[in-house]
DNA sequence: ATGCATGAGTG
DNA sequence: ACTCATGCATA
C-alpha cells in the first residue's frame, strides 16, 4: 500500500537533482495548491504583494479591478476567496464549492481575447495600508536579473507590515461593491509604479500577465507546428545548456502553456521556453544543428510517414486483392508507389488490424482467421 | 492535464 | 511550519 507511494516518491529523489533548473520565487501555482499552501491569512499577505505589484490580480478579476483600488481589491478578493474556500474546506471537510475555485492563476486561455471578464466576488476591503512595495518588490526583482535564481525569498521584509490585516475576510459575497472604475491597471497605481521602478522591472513588458499568456499560447501553437512535444520540450531544454538551466518535466511545460504556473514561476520560465523556441525554430529551419547547439528537437525526430491519397488509394487497392502480399509482391508495389519497401509493408500490417477491428466489430464471430485471431 | 508528494529556503 | 517550484504517476 505505501510501498507504492514510496515508490514514487524514491524516483522522484532521484530524478529530481538533474532537473533542476533553480528555485523561483513565490506565488502561487494552482487553486488546489494555493488552498493547501495558505494556511494562515499572513502568510499570504506576501504573496498578494507580489500580485498586486505584478498587476496579476488585476488580470486575474478582471477590468473591474482595473481601477486604483483594483489591485487591492483583487488581492484581497482573491485572499478572501482563498480563506473561504479553506475554511469550508476545513470546516465542512466534504464538499469544496468548486466555484470558488477560481484562484489567482491565469485562468483563461483567451490568449488574445479580451483581457477578462469580471470575477463575481469582490467585495471592498479597505486595507490600502498593506500595500506595502517593498516587499512586493522583492519579489519580482530577482527574477528579471537570471531566469532561475533562488533569490527569492527575502521579500518577506514587508511581511509584519501586513500580517494583521487578513485576519477578517468574508466568506465571498461578491457583490459589486464600489470601487473599480478606472481602466488602467494596478500596475500603474502610484505605489505600486514606485515599486515596480525601484525593482527596475518592466511590468508592461516582462512581468506583464497579458504578454505572458500571450506568449504561452504562442508558444504552444509553435511548438506543435514543430512537432515537439511537451516532454520533449522539457529533455530540450537540457541541451539549450543555459547557465542552471536542465531539464522540465512534461507536467511543467504542460502547466506553462496552460498558465498553470505562479505568476513568478511563469515569468521565470517564458525566457528559458522563449530561448528553446526560437532555438527549436532555427534548427528545424536549418535542418541541421551545430555542434554547439545540441539537437533542442527532438533526438529521434522520426516523423510519421504519411502517405498521400493517391498511393493510399492505390494501396487500398492492392489491398482488396490481396491482404497479405508476398514479400516481392509488396516490393513490387512500394517501387510503383515509390514508397520505401517497408513503409508498404508496414501499411499492410496495419491495414490487416484495422480490418480485423473492424470485422470483429460487425461480425465478432468471424474474427479468428488465422494469424492472430483470438476469436473470443 | 492534474493530484499528490518532495525538498529547498526562509523566518 | 510554510511557501514554492517541480516531478511522478495516472486519469
Amino acid at each position: 500500500m505505501t510501498m507504492s507511494m514510496y515508490s514514487t516518491t524514491d524516483k522522484m529523489k532521484m530524478s529530481a537533482p538533474s532537473c533542476f533548473p533553480g528555485r523561483y520565487s513565490p506565488s502561487y501555482r494552482s487553486s488546489e495548491q494555493m488552498r493547501r499552501c495558505m494556511p494562515n491569512p499572513s502568510s499570504r499577505l506576501l504573496e498578494d504583494a507580489s500580485l498586486l505589484c505584478n498587476s496579476w490580480s488585476a488580470r486575474q478579476n478582471g477590468d473591474i479591478f482595473a481601477g486604483i483600488n483594483d489591485g487591492i481589491l483583487s488581492r484581497a478578493e482573491a485572499l478572501a476567496a482563498v480563506d473561504i474556500q479553506k475554511h469550508q474546506a476545513q470546516h465542512v471537510h466534504s464538499q469544496m464549492p468548486s466555484q470558488i475555485k477560481h484562484d489567482v492563476m491565469y485562468h483563461h486561455h483567451t490568449m488574445s481575447g479580451p483581457p477578462q471578464r469580471p470575477l463575481q466576488m469582490h467585495h471592498s476591503m479597505d486595507q490600502l495600508d498593506m500595500l506595502d512595495p517593498t516587499g512586493s518588490m522583492t519579489t519580482l526583482a530577482p527574477i528579471s536579473e537570471s531566469p532561475l535564481t533562488p533569490t527569492h525569498q527575502h521579500l518577506h521584509g514587508s511581511y509584519h507590515s501586513m500580517n494583521h490585516m487578513m485576519s477578517h475576510h468574508h466568506p465571498g459575497t461578491l457583490s459589486g461593491h464600489t470601487g473599480g472604475h478606472h481602466g488602467h491597471s494596478a500596475v500603474h497605481h502610484p505605489v505600486i509604479t514606485a515599486a515596480v521602478a525601484a525593482a527596475g522591472l518592466h511590468p508592461d513588458t516582462d512581468t506583464d500577465p497579458r504578454e505572458l499568456e500571450a506568449f504561452a499560447e504562442r508558444f504552444k501553437q509553435r511548438r506543435i507546428k514543430l512537432g515537439v512535444t511537451q516532454a520533449d520540450v522539457g529533455k530540450a531544454l537540457a541541451n539549450l545548456k543555459l547557465p542552471g538551466v536542465g531539464a522540465l518535466s512534461q507536467s511543467t511545460i504542460c502547466r506553462f502553456e496552460s498558465l498553470t504556473l505562479s505568476h513568478n514561476n511563469m515569468i521565470a520560465l517564458k525566457p528559458i521556453l522563449q530561448a528553446w523556441l526560437e532555438e527549436a525554430e532555427a534548427q528545424a529551419k536549418n535542418k541541421r544543428r551545430d555542434p554547439d547547439a545540441p539537437s533542442v528537437l527532438p533526438a529521434g525526430e522520426k516523423k510519421r510517414t504519411s502517405i498521400a491519397a493517391p498511393e493510399k488509394r492505390s494501396l487500398e487497392a492492392y489491398f482488396a486483392v490481396q491482404p497479405r502480399p508476398s514479400g516481392e509482391k509488396i516490393a513490387a508495389i512500394a517501387e510503383k508507389l515509390d514508397l520505401k519497401k517497408n513503409v508498404v509493408r508496414v501499411w499492410f500490417c496495419n491495414q490487416r488490424q484495422k480490418q480485423k477491428r473492424i470485422v470483429s466489430s460487425v461480425t465478432p464471430s468471424m474474427t479468428g482467421h488465422g494469424s492472430a485471431g483470438f476469436g473470443y
